[in-house]
DNA sequence: TTTCTCTGTAAATATTTCTTTACATTATAA
DNA sequence: TTATAATGTAAAGAAATATTTACAGAGAAA
């Protein structure tokens, strides 16, 4: 799973503290989300897209995987 | 949050574990998706949408809860 | 160097997703 | 009724996300 978070919230001049303020987590998680360390939940992708002004598929890709959605 | 789950699956002619077995969970985990029991991580979302020929961002929406990420 | 801001990491914990197993309901067909 | 297929519900537990707290490194500015 790739992300664009960094991408777009460098572009807006965000630091990762007022990325998780306005989407109401912690700095870490916008670490670790990333970092790539975990998979968010549907409703975190979509306010971290909001926040940056796109979308949940535009935001983030999978390479496409294999198939489903276990583990790889 | 809602989702068209159903109304896709349907128009497939897919029973829910035929999807489930697409998507590689449990049948019980689409039966929760559909009827909103919680919020499916974004690996998850991301699988369903694509056994369903769609995208995350179509299949879900957020009636634009009320800022980020946290409980409602 | 010292100070400040931003970013990265780590461990313990709380919370949630998702699985597993089991049973109930509804609808269709014999 | 009896049988079968599809759907819905429930509880216990495994596995993951996300929080909380704390500390460390890099860069800029004094």
């Amino acid at each position: 799973m790739q992300t664009r978070i960094k991408e777009y919230r460098t572009a807006l001049g965000l630091t990762q503290e007022e990325l998780a303020a306005r989407v109401q987590v912690r700095r870490e998680t916008i670490v670790f989300l990333e970092k790539g360390k975990y998979n968010p939940s549907l409703r975190l992708a979509h306010a971290v897209a909001k926040a940056l002004g796109t979308t949940v598929d535009d935001l983030f890709s999978f390479g496409d995987e294999e198939g489903g959605a276990g583990g790889g």
